[in-house]
DNA sequence: GTCTATATTACGATAGAC
DNA sequence: GTCTATCGTAATATAGAC
């Protein structure tokens, strides 16, 4: 739920340690997250995320090949998440616009659950080198596709109206990514009401909400009196 | 245009160098921008950039007092001309429709004239100390809130259908200030083109586009073909 | 698996000559 | 306005004991 990794499950056995303990890993690598968040991943130090942890700075070493590798792991939490649980609902059971919202529902709700990785998700890519780089955004590729691909088989479908599918789904993320540069806990709407927001507002966006559209020019509005 | 800074204008006089030299200050302050953005700015040190300016590094230190005012000056430029440039725009002429595509429009095309501006403008607010932040957030409140009261002020006209329009001004700016994260020249929209495109599709998202909808569940649709 | 100690390099910033 | 020289500090990473 927060941004361990899927802990392997095997060796509840004894001899402690063989997979060079991905526990312990997934702790650092948070502790790594947070401050990266903080400070940003050149502002902060090995000697302060080992602070952070109670270790010395070069027992780090004994998990991590470099401070490289933190910023790695820290970001797939993210990118992994998004092809592996979100990609695969746009392929499920419900009509195109159902598929959209739970998709948009899930993508917001997952920012609000696992805000330092997405931050350095966010912020951080350039600082991977190149080949690191790379792998990573074979996975946001994937996902854009995939919601590329999915606007326009709704729109052939009769249940959106994108003109350009591509840049439609690019419309969509970017939106739906916003949040993460603004949204933190105790602000006005908790994350589960944004995220049912935010799933209207995208179908308005792609065409999918046939009562989300205001009378021609110069005419009095028919629709509920404005909130606020 | 670039992200330079209005020069005073006076000084075409003798005497060279009374108001510090403003011009050379912008030459400076592009120069850090580009660094910034492509390494981040902990990445780069102030001799990197000296190198990229041509001088030493101490003589940075003539024009400014700390690595800090570069980059404050680098957000500046996007801050700024939003606020100067940009807000009034809403209380300008024409319907609400209108002024809506415009402000969008031209907020696409100022990410696309300043890239080294927008990107550092995005990721490294955290790097400056907490009174330099509070005087950039502002400015971004100011334009936050000016399109939160013009999208209600369209709703209540009847050209929009804003719901929450506090909320809708964050999902308009989430939207528009995406390309910053993924638009480059040479790809497949020229920024001028994005700019409109994406106008419309903000129109979508605040209910103004009576025509931008699919018809309801389960029909056919009638719009035009399904582009690619 | 964590420690102490350290090698090496780079950092932001300053002093003072020209 | 730019230079050379340098101060004091902190960076990543390694060696080797326990």
């Amino acid at each position: 739920m927060t941004q361990a990794q899927a802990t392997p499950a095997r060796a509840t056995r004894a001899q402690a340690s063989r997979p060079r303990n991905a526990a312990r890993r997934a702790e650092l690598v948070a502790v790594a997250s947070r401050l990266f968040r903080e400070r940003g991943y050149h502002g902060v130090g090995m000697r302060a995320i080992a602070e952070a942890a109670d270790i010395q700075a070069a027992s780090l070493y004994h998990h991590f090949a470099s401070k490289e590798e933190l910023l790695l792991e820290s970001i797939y939490v993210v990118d992994r998440d998004l092809v592996v649980d979100q990609l695969p609902i746009l392929e499920g059971e419900g009509t195109y616009r159902e598929r959209l919202e739970r998709l948009v529902r899930g993508h917001v709700g997952h920012i609000g659950a696992n805000r330092d990785a997405w931050w350095v998700a966010g912020r951080e890519l350039r600082a991977l080198s190149p080949g690191k780089l790379d792998e990573v955004q074979v996975y946001r590729r994937r996902y854009q596709h995939g919601l590329g691909d999915f606007l326009a088989a709704g729109t052939a479908a009769g249940e959106f109206a994108c003109e350009d599918p591509r840049l439609s789904a690019l419309a969509v993320l970017d939106m739906i990514n916003g949040p993460n540069e603004w949204w933190e806990p105790g602000g006005r709407l908790a994350i589960d009401e944004l995220a049912t927001r935010y799933a209207a507002l995208a179908l308005r966006l792609v065409g999918g909400d046939p009562e989300g559209t205001a009378p021609g020019p110069g005419q009095a509005r028919k629709r509920r009196s404005s909130a606020r």
